[in-house]
DNA sequence: GTGTAGGCTCGAAGCCGACAA
DNA sequence: TTGTCGGCTTCGAGCCTACAC
């Protein structure tokens, strides 16, 4: 993911997060899983038993050309994983049935034909191909557990990403809940320094950036469409023009043709990209045909780059030409350590103080919770996951906080005007005490205002890249919420799934050891 | 509309809009306009004319089935209003234009053939069905305008509606940015009544109902996926279990054996509904063919109801089956009055203080803007829009007012504690008048909170909403924009576009008179 | 004159063996 | 043993006429 990542950015490594709940979920949108030494024991017997049967193959050009494909399976892997087949059969076939992480079944016709004689996977493997996007040099994984069923896995190789990985998503709601902690703060009143101000500022500007990671862009100059990816977000000329949003987003295009446009659009030039959805889909493939009849594809006309080089020109003149839409993809925000807190380019120190300030107690009285919480932390060390307790902590405290400063006006809400100056007179000395912070928070009325329009913006990006995900929403919205989690062990909440990372093609099985890493 | 809105929504009849610019767009969903007869004399001469030179026709099944179909054009119709056809030709046959709403054009093949013979039209048709999502009892409408080109306008027949009209969103933007003021003001450290309060939650509270009309709904018990419309949000069991997100969403189910299933589902069962987009898209009949070989459709079978009553059960031992998706949808803001204010549930009074609350000056040392606003209001009546020099006004204001607390504090920042608390002696008398507004601050905290939450749970369902729609969110954060609205002239801004909805097919061409209705 | 049914055609999807590495 | 090629089959999209009302 290095390489998709604009450079400019200049992250730390790190990102503490709190763990509320674990469900073992495969990425709808890779497939992939990590966490995965927990599971393993469940899924393959003993932890460190190697399994044996399995294959993994790296699909060729055939295995996925034109969709109109079968798999051609390896003869000794499918003696040794496929049940055998009738050889009293002419053709010998069977049908094969094999479930992939998200518990979703696939059939296939299992063939053995040709000559010379082969095993082949027909009917079936064309839909699976299109759902799961592959391609040449990707691979897949069969492999049984031991509950005598087929697991099918898949593992793409590294291209382009168009679409942004969950954990990036996870990581921004995270970063977003720090905002708005912030936001409150400053609402009860608290003073924060420029440089925090700054800190909020340069925030919400790559969240902004990580949102439109995600998107599908379409510039319209010249009325056309085109597909690419957003490589980031800056002043088109940083002296004359600086904060301008004219051209300010950076594009790399998907096509051959790139070089004659421009490398950056403006925002208002962009459609979002609707991705997959989750369960087996129509494949963009499948859409190519529906063109209206004679408007020439004005892509390369090479099916097989479709999927990951598209280019919809969309003439003025030939109006008819269809866009395509992907569909809406249910993303999850399950976790992902793949990226880490260094994509928001948030300085480990001012994580440090973003969170003590959030909770910081405004009238002093109480002992800020934080500070035990963090002192915990500098114990158990950072890439520990937080124990639930610890997040009740400061949920309870973030409680107390609000019950107390309702109660604190509660006692005298039936004061008359009179009664209140009297009032006024005596709590004077301490009061005005007050006054100091309450003019502070005068001062910030317009910071708020910016904030609270910046962490909108935030959240808009974040909800558009979220679309279909009510769990992120959900994640968003947590303050209420918070107290709602339980005192969960997190492996207790681990199902059996399958660990596809660890199996390659050729290395043996390898156990990559037992830390839940979460950075 | 009515009949979609559930009727405990106890609603007033308006909400008073501010228009701020208009640009003369169908509706993307509806292929709806209003605002007709401001365009009308552009398009179509003098305003009174009535036209000939059209043909409206409701769909047939014939004309609609199964996508690979023709439209067969009345005798009469094809005479009066196609350009004649070259009879000397073995079939007569030409190539025919027409322009819909959004400036798409569209190319159909128009052929008089068969025993007896007929006009119809064949190539280009089918794709304009499946775009436009017509179904049997549809109407099209062929007409010409006074620049010799051809238009063509739909209108659906009465039917579920799976889509919120661009209306809702427009006014929920409405809704949201007076909740966002209400926020402003709340930091700003002024008070607001409970009632105010109440009227904030129940506000987000029928914005998440509003936002959840636009949603497909699909329910996971029993490990199945149906499609349904959500009519209301509201608890279980209010005496037990009140509050609680149980089954609090109530959904219409699609499809006919809606009976045995609950018709109640929780929030996080929801999956949203991604609609069309604007441009002739792959028509979802096309992607019925996608569906895994061997899996039975579990649909009625019908494929001419599959648009309006598709029901897709993914059942978990046959998990092959598809998930529809109909790509994302470029939903624009621009207003239809079809729908008003009281979908919100907004008292107009409850409004008046709103929308003045939120103006109000917190150190009454301005004469409130917002009253000069109302004042003007009441003069030229609720129903016409205000003219943007009051907008300017508001916006002034409120910048004004930041700026002032900006330079109240800034008078003194370097000051050290003890000169603090002179300063403080001083400016005791004065400042204690804000001590109280300070406590009442505090006591709003909790509000505060409350109401951030609020505003980002309705801005997540309508950030969904408008999902594609950059203007959408545009709109949503205008407060940074508001100052770069211009004082344009709302006529000026109208172009020339086809008033489909004054044409029936029988009925004359009538004229609805000259008020802008924008509630 | 117009709606509906069903046949026909054409092209794409996808199954197959030949052949070569 | 297995990757690739191109032929062949199947099937659905869509054009067409026949027939009924």
């Amino acid at each position: 993911m290095e390489s998709q990542i604009p450079n400019y950015l200049n992250l730390p490594p790190q990102l503490i997060c709190q763990l509320h709940n674990v469900t073992m979920h495969a990425d709808a949108e890779t497939d992939e899983q990590e966490l995965k030494d927990l599971y393993l024991p469940a899924e393959l017997g003993s932890a460190n038993k190697q399994p044996t049967n399995y294959f993994c193959k790296t699909l060729t050009a055939s295995d996925t050309r034109n969709i109109s494909c079968g798999f051609s399976v390896p003869c000794r892997a499918a003696r040794k994983v496929f049940l055998p087949l009738d050889f009293t059969q002419q053709p010998p076939c069977q049908e094969l049935m094999a479930k992939d992480l998200h518990g979703n079944e696939w059939k296939f016709r299992h063939i053995f034909r040709g000559q010379p004689k082969r095993h082949l996977l027909t009917t079936g493997w064309s839909v699976f191909v299109s759902a799961k996007r592959l391609v040449a040099g990707d691979s897949v994984l069969f492999i049984w557990n031991d509950n005598n069923q087929l697991l099918l896995g898949i593992r793409w190789a590294n291209r382009p990403q168009t679409v942004m990985p969950s954990s990036v998503l996870c990581i921004c709601i995270s970063v977003f809940l720090l905002q708005l902690l912030m936001l409150l703060r400053q609402i009860a009143g608290l003073q924060f320094s420029t440089t925090q101000g700054q800190a909020l500022q340069s925030l919400s500007y790559r969240l902004q950036i990580i949102g439109g990671i995600s998107s599908l862009t379409r510039s319209n100059t010249f009325n056309s469409r085109y597909m690419g990816t957003i490589t980031g977000i800056g002043d088109l000329d940083s002296v004359r023009w600086p904060n301008s949003h004219w051209r300010s987003v950076k594009v790399v295009w998907d096509d051959s043709t790139a070089g004659e446009r421009q490398p950056r659009v403006s925002q208002w030039e962009i459609e979002p990209l609707t991705t997959f959805p989750m369960y087996p889909s129509p494949s963009p493939l499948r859409l190519k045909r529906l063109r209206p009849t004679g408007l020439p594809s004005l892509h390369g006309g090479k099916d097989d780059d479709l999927v990951h080089s598209l280019l919809w020109l969309r003439d003025t003149a030939n109006p008819g030409l269809q866009s395509l839409n992907f569909g809406g993809f249910g993303m999850n925000p399950w976790m992902q350590p793949r990226l880490d807190a260094s994509l928001l380019g948030l300085q480990p120190d001012l994580y440090q103080a973003m969170a003590t300030a959030a909770f910081q107690d405004p009238t002093k009285q109480a002992l800020p919770t934080m500070l035990q919480f963090q002192q915990q932390q500098n114990i158990v060390g950072r890439a520990t996951p937080l124990l639930s307790s610890q997040i009740r902590g400061q949920s309870e405290f973030l409680k107390q906080q609000i019950q107390r400063s309702q109660s604190f006006n509660e006692q005298k809400p039936q004061l008359q005007p009179q009664q209140q100056q009297q009032e006024s007179q005596q709590q004077q000395q301490s009061q005005c005490l007050q006054v100091h912070q309450h003019q502070q928070m005068q001062q910030q009325n317009m910071t708020n205002y910016q904030s609270v329009s910046n962490a909108l913006s935030a959240f808009s990006q974040l909800s558009s890249a979220s679309q279909s995900s009510p769990m992120a929403l959900q994640t968003i919205l947590p303050f209420s919420q918070a107290q709602r989690f339980t005192d969960t062990n997190v492996s207790s909440l681990c199902s059996s799934r399958l660990p596809l990372d660890s199996i390659t093609e050729d290395a043996p099985w390898t156990s990559r050891g037992k830390s839940l890493r979460l950075v």
